[in-house]
DNA sequence: AATTGGCAATAACACAGGTTAAGGTTTGTC
DNA sequence: GACAAACCTTAACCTGTGTTATTGCCAATT
């Protein structure tokens, strides 16, 4: 990023907010949503049925941008919710057009991002169609692994875990007592140390091959 | 759209090429993809598991836009197979970074529909996530009856249906005999007439009320 | 120290949906 | 007009996962 365009992100800057575990950060269905990246703290987005049956769609770490799409449309299609004391920076409405025409490079990385989550939410598709409950819950834990290492929350071999099996369990489209299961049987076979809040692999090729999951090459990410 | 925007898209057009059902117009793992307009026929964007388990992600209408992700991505992240027979408005290599230079406001709308995108992928998730098997099929014939109709490709209160029943299968997470078993029992109910290789749907409100479907606003969407 | 609430663990039972298999149509082809 | 290849339909059986319920633990609150 040049030195240009970052003077220019943080004008658009309009201010840090703060969020307690639980809270709900966007509200599904709000209108005139601001767009965020998330500064520290693990959080959702999530839609839910009429008879309040709830999908978890992703899980938002570090350096997530949170709601571009309620930016773009009308009406927030979904909700946010914080897992842990979130923090994030919020920019100015009307950022988006403002960075199209001001600062095409920034734009294409932008539309470059939402591609690339567009991508991660058809593997999070193939998972909940197509794998089976083991598999399911391997796949989001490498996943979950591999991306909180990478953005440096991993200690010795594990990282802070802080969802809890409903949490999983709406995400993966799977009843919390058969996630619980699964989650036994995973520890049992030495493949993951699960406890107090941190979530460690044993074996992570073992637990790759359970989870019929495949390495993508990991590709050039822009931040915003 | 403007004038000059016209102009340079049919610029950047490189020619028109056809697809016969069952082909594969972007192969999974493609390098150096294009990106495409559809214009007519049907197609889908799928991803398949190492050992063979297929998800399909969404279907492709004429309108839509093809390979956005994979022009932006250095590999083609999943594939898209013809249906019917399809006819593809290709344009050139680089057309994206030019665009976002050239004109912001296109820009823009392709951003919108990257997010939009995105949006329709998230309610797949949640109906493949949380609903059961009668919803699975109701949402998505709901769904594909009313983006059809949208487009103009209904006659008589009925469309042109070129799904097998194992491309329903692969799109919702189910067997094809249980997907067989759903739509006999939606046939019986009257709710649908789906013969010939047309779909009619009976009461349009009762399969609403089945999908456990409400209906989003049909926002404004961008052509390109 | 007692109480409450959220979360994890486990068991017993139920059923939605998967699997396998066997016809039956339709369509195209030589 | 026989044959093959898709596709649809149905049945019988099975199993993975959901449901319901109970217990225990820990942390926070009073």
């Amino acid at each position: 990023m040049t030195p240009s365009q970052l003077i220019w992100l943080q004008q658009r800057k309009v201010g840090q907010l703060k969020h307690e575990p639980g809270d709900t950060i966007i509200e599904p269905g709000a209108t005139g949503a601001r767009i965020y990246t998330l500064l520290s703290g693990w959080a959702f987005r999530y839609s839910t049925l009429p008879d309040g049956r709830r999908q978890i769609l992703n899980f938002l770490l570090p350096g997530d941008l949170v709601g571009l799409q309620a930016e773009l449309a009308t009406a927030a299609p979904h909700g946010v919710e914080a897992m842990t004391a979130v923090s994030l920076c919020a920019f100015k409405h009307d950022t988006v057009p403002h960075l199209f025409r001001e600062h095409p490079e920034l734009a294409l990385d932008l539309t470059w991002l939402a591609a690339h989550s567009e991508r991660m939410g058809d593997d999070v598709l193939l998972t909940v169609g197509r794998r089976n409950a083991t598999e399911r819950v391997a796949t989001l834990l490498v996943h979950l692994f591999k991306r909180a290492s990478s953005v440096g929350l991993d200690t010795e071999g594990s990282i802070a875990f802080p969802m809890t099996q409903v949490h999983v369990a709406d995400a993966l489209g799977l009843s919390p007592v058969h996630v619980n299961r699964v989650l036994q049987a995973l520890r049992r076979a030495r493949l993951i140390r699960l406890a107090g809040g941190r979530l460690g692999i044993g074996d992570l090729r073992a637990l790759r091959r359970v989870a019929a999951y495949w390495e993508q090459p990991a590709p050039f990410r822009p931040l915003l």
